[in-house]
RNA sequence: GUGGACGUAGUUCAGUCGGUAGAGCACCAGUUUGUGGCACUGGGUGUCGCGGGUUCGAGCCCCGUCGUCCACCCCA
């Protein structure tokens, strides 16, 4: 037997109608806000991850599904949605327009990693990227576009943000951090001296003790923000509350993708063990021009779809179509013809042995159809059917034709 | 990548001291060739993850491997 590989998994029944709903529900609300689709593909360049997620960030650097194709370029399975939606922005020439783009899209995504739960080597997101347009009411739309994804879900969420900060008041923050943490980096645990050079604002979030301590009293970006990021972020604060969208300020919310930059935002569930974001976002303005494209503000999400899964209040369904089953041997082949018919106008489940009328019956419950619709010796000799509404529990017989 | 737990039927699990595997649910067939979900009767559907080893004999003990889960790391 061949089995999926490691961290794939097929989804089918229960899992597969989930799968779908999440989609079309994100997708439906995405079109309101304007948002159009975009199919980018699979397999990209290694250099487009390697500029946009970022060297540093341990996605490039040892999770990537990376390897020479048989031309050989060095090619990568999309470890993430952006970069792609990016790369056809510029590749499309759509820096070069005035124009807002506002793309959503969702697909696999593929990471190797060790896997667990809400934790795949392929997994799924929905992602929208907003191009061009630079105004914090746009972070706080897509904020807002979100919560409402998942208020339509039946999901409940805690909303965390935080401002990176941008190209004037970050790097000097950074310079900073970095030389006060080299002065400690004695004292600190392993996993934060390794941060120190890769990512050291997660030092800030070490769960070491010890380095909670020696960190207790050092600066927070935060407070350091340029009066432009300062304002922005505040006025992020005031639209949510306005709005009533709860929220807390993380400040150690960092994104693990190196573009982001001012807002950053987190959807976390604690319903669902360690892997606890279900979605994740923010600002990405100096993306497109680190790819060659002309300077583009542009604002982002994605929620993971198998972070979502089990938590999705799925509708009722309700039964649907026509079970059609037969008595006799000679019966069934005329099923064929009715079946064709009706599936002109709905779905059809057909039973192509002969069977006892209580069988029939379980079937059709089975195949949760709405209408179980037989031909049995009576109906065969007058060339009639017989038809019961399951949920009425009303039943007649009309001649075939009429059927 | 690191540490730990686990792997028996479709599924959830039991399996004693080492003696060729069992229960619920699910599934299939039937209970008057005409009224479903319920009930009753019958049916085990299995490479005990895989490969070695110990033993007269392994689901059970040992080693390896693959996989699942949990934590770390990281992230959606």
């Amino acid at each position: 037997m061949i089995n999926p590989l490691r961290g794939m998994k097929d989804l089918t029944f229960e899992e597969s109608r989930r799968y779908i709903h999440i989609i079309s529900t994100a997708v439906n609300i995405a079109k309101r806000y304007g948002y159009s689709y975009i199919e980018t593909p699979i397999l990209e360049e290694t250099a487009l991850f390697k500029r946009s997620v970022g060297n540093s960030s341990d996605i490039v650097n040892k999770e990537m599904y990376q390897f020479e194709d048989k031309g050989g370029y060095d090619v990568c399975m999309r470890p993430e949605g952006t970069a792609g939606v990016a790369r056809a922005f510029i590749s499309d020439k759509l820096d070069r327009q005035p124009i807002k783009q506002k793309f959503y899209y969702h697909g696999p995504m593929f990471r190797y990693e060790r896997p667990q739960k809400g934790r795949l080597r392929e997994f799924h997101q929905f992602g929208c990227e907003s191009f061009g347009e630079a105004s914090v009411y746009e972070d706080f739309t897509i904020i807002t576009m979100i919560s409402q994804i998942f208020d339509a879900l039946g999901i409940g969420f805690d909303l965390q943000i935080n401002s990176l900060g941008c190209t004037v008041c970050m790097p000097p923050y950074k310079q900073n951090l970095v030389s006060f943490l080299t002065d400690i980096k004695e004292d600190l645990c392993e996993d934060c001296n390794r941060r120190i050079d890769t990512n050291p604002i997660r030092v800030l979030d070490c769960k070491n003790k010890t380095c909670q301590l020696l960190l207790s009293n050092s600066q927070k970006l935060i407070d350091n923000l340029c009066d432009e990021c300062e304002n922005d972020f505040k006025k992020l604060t005031v639209l949510l509350d306005q709005a009533g969208i709860h929220y807390t300020i993380d400040t150690n919310l960092v994104r693990g993708l190196d573009y982001y930059n001012k807002t950053a935002f987190e959807f976390v569930s604690n319903e669902i063990g360690s892997q606890s974001a279900i979605a994740g976002g923010g600002r990405y303005d100096r993306l497109v021009e680190f790819l060659d494209g002309k300077p583009t503000p542009a604002v982002g999400f994605a929620i993971g779809i198998e972070r979502i899964m089990e938590l999705v209040k799925m509708p009722e369904t309700a039964r649907e179509g026509i079970y059609l089953g037969a008595m006799n041997d000679d019966a069934i082949e005329p099923l064929l013809a009715l079946a064709a018919r009706k599936r002109l106008e709905t779905k059809v489940t057909i039973e192509y042995n002969a069977k006892g009328f209580k069988s029939h019956m379980k079937g059709a419950d089975k195949a949760e159809a709405k209408y179980v619709a037989l031909i049995g010796e009576d109906e065969l000799k007058n060339g009639t059917i017989w038809i019961k509404d399951i949920e009425s529990r009303e039943e007649k017989t009309v001649p075939l034709e009429t059927f």
